[in-house]
DNA sequence: GGGGGAATACTCCCAAGGGAGTATTTTTTA
DNA sequence: TAAAAAATACTCCCTTGGGAGTATTCCCCC
């Protein structure tokens, strides 16, 4: 019996995969959940064989939890789900170990013929998916930055379309340090202007 | 019997929502669709009751086939089903003549109980949807500017990280005319910067 | 406890953005 | 067809942003 467990922060859609998947005999959902955390608290004294995991969850960034699941459940195949087809985003989610990503308009039959390769040790990748992964050099960067505290914490403040003056009041620095900091995160990110800074930024998830 | 149609590109949700709704003996979905043409299609020679209606499809704006919907028959209800929880959206979803607003998290209990009130004549939101139309002035435009096509355009480029050179460029226009849709656009919006713009833009679904 | 990254702060210089106003041509619409 | 709206283009002036480089202090980790 392969044992199922789907996290989603729709009812609905868990409604639906859990009818969908129960219809295999030989497939059981063993729980579902609405947040990473449940999740995880299940997961310490109960085991699944897959989890079909939403990756934009409330409380935690989905890639976060698959890293946590990988690394403390090693032998559980994780599927992300997700209606987002950011290129750097599946990269992510692929590099943290998870075995498929399909996006959620995928029909039933994906999603069942998806868990039957994973299962199987293959990677499954829907076709939607593929189109856009193989799609070179469009959303560029593919390295995602490494930002230090300070310069999450003014990126994320940037994007809200402060100004360096306001940003430098809010935190108590000097403007200059906030020019600073904003260099780096030009540098960092590959471009030119703050729109593109932000734009980037929001496609690589940091903010 | 209640006859409903659902409008939505996620398999998985419709055949949710499908379930679910059929378990009520007096309901019956009589067609469910992925895209707001098929639906239009569907309308032409049937009829239905309620539609619940994703905001957010492939192939047209929500907003749009809500009020083309209302149009043509106006005895349809419409329920918008969105994970959209911007407050412009709603608005403009409730102004178009949706009868209800449920957000994609809403639980079954939630559903049914929203198509019961609607088909009672009732305008139904959910406590989650009231909370953040009732929360006042914290994404405070409330008036949707009026774009002309122009802006529209330049905006879109604006938003796509690009500066008011290459966009002259790349539209055979004057620098300084970019400029003068710039500023039009700044005062529209009530911002002072173009990441702020941006941000406003994208919140009220313009881009 | 010393090395190294992070955070702070500054310099100079120039390009771009932003505020306010005017004016002409084109297109739309009543 | 005449009036209104949109698109084009410019003026002047000042602020902010962006590029490049340097330097000091702080703090975390080995």
């Amino acid at each position: 019996m392969l044992r199922i467990a789907i996290v989603d922060d729709h009812p609905i859609v868990v409604k639906g995969l859990k009818d969908l998947l129960e219809m295999e005999p030989e497939w059981t959902v063993v729980g579902c959940f609405h947040t990473g955390n449940s999740l995880l608290a299940f997961m310490a004294d109960n085991e699944a064989d897959i989890i079909l995991l939403d990756i934009s969850l409330p409380d935690t960034s989905g890639i976060r939890l698959c890293k946590e699941i990988r690394r403390r459940w090693p032998d559980t195949q994780i599927v992300a789900v997700s209606n987002l087809s950011d290129r750097s985003i599946i990269q992510q989610m692929l590099q943290q170990g998870a075995g498929a990503y399909i996006l959620k308009t995928a029909t039933p039959e994906e999603v069942t013929q998806c868990i039957t390769e994973v299962m199987g040790g293959n990677i499954f990748i829907s076709k939607e998916v593929q189109e856009i992964i193989s799609r070179p050099g469009l959303n560029a960067p593919a390295t995602i930055p490494e930002l230090t505290k300070r310069e999450k914490q003014i990126l994320q403040l940037l994007a809200e379309g402060k100004r360096s003056a306001d940003i430098a009041a809010e935190l108590f620095i000097s403007p200059l340090t906030v020019k600073t900091h904003r260099a780096t995160l030009l540098q960092k990110f590959g471009v030119s202007n703050m729109v593109a800074l932000v734009k980037s930024a929001r496609e690589l998830q940091l903010i």
